[in-house]
DNA sequence: ATGGACCTTCCCATCATGGGAAGGTCAAGG
DNA sequence: CCTTGACCTTCCCATGATGGGAAGGTCCAT
């Protein structure tokens, strides 16, 4: 209700959600345009810090920009059902599993490569070798 | 011995680096200026296309390029100490394991959040009400 | 009125990669 | 010999999400 409006440095402050990015969410169309003063300063209210710390929860969830959109379309459609929203983030879910999946095949060859290298003041070095070679080589 | 050369486009084919990156990769210093036939077009050996080979091998594990050019230091180097390559490895390795970490995270609040949304043709959803409210409100 | 903290827009950089245009080169086939 | 198509060259632009910084305007407290 209350008619409070703060800065772009405030609302940063206030949702963790950097000055340089909330305009960039602005110009990019992911947030709507923001009210001006006279002088041409942003304000915004709590309805609009609301939706700020919207995006950064989703930012931190790994949400991209493309998907926090069309979590933000789903938050202000009151018709949405939650089947919608359960199935976005059942799909990023198993995008972060496959990413975890990669890396951590990453981290396993390069473990297995570290255990065999003795790790001493000689040169000879299996890590450079499979670097080298390649894993499937005879 | 040989004195067999093959064009970008031959390269790219038998070490799966595109032309694209094997340009980017001279342009930027990580390989050395190709030699050129008095027409311009960039001829590689065999030994190119064996550190061409390196530098996807270490792409596929995830290295930056900024690390490729170390791990291609050591390779280089004779009396390079099987303990440093080791170190530069396990040091990525961990820096995989934080990066597991931080999805691994994101996807576990997720399937959390998911497993209490019924996701049936109702607006109600615990996932919104999350990322509207933030997990530490009362 | 002045100074400092804030705001504005605009441009540039990152990292690794791809797209595409404009133009030169090469090999094969007519 | 000439055309055709596949290849090569350089150059510019775009991505996604973010930060840095310059040049200039605004606001408020002293």
């Amino acid at each position: 209700m209350s008619g409070r409006f703060v800065t772009i440095g405030e609302a940063a402050g206030a949702t963790g959600v950097s000055a340089k990015m909330i305009r960039y969410y602005e110009e990019t169309g992911l947030l709507g345009r923001a009210e001006r003063t006279a002088s041409g300063y942003r304000v915004y209210s709590e309805a609009d810090l609301h939706a700020l710390r919207f995006v950064r929860r989703a930012r931190d969830l790994g949400f991209s920009m493309r998907e926090i959109a069309d979590l933000l379309a789903l938050w202000h459609d009151r018709s949405r059902t939650s089947a919608a929203v359960k199935a976005m983030a059942l799909d990023h879910v198993a995008d972060l599993r496959r990413r975890i999946g990669e890396l951590e095949a990453m981290a396993r060859t390069l473990e297995h490569l570290a255990e065999r290298c003795c790790g001493d003041e000689r040169p000879d070095c299996p890590i450079l070798d499979d670097l080298a070679g390649g894993p499937r080589e005879p």
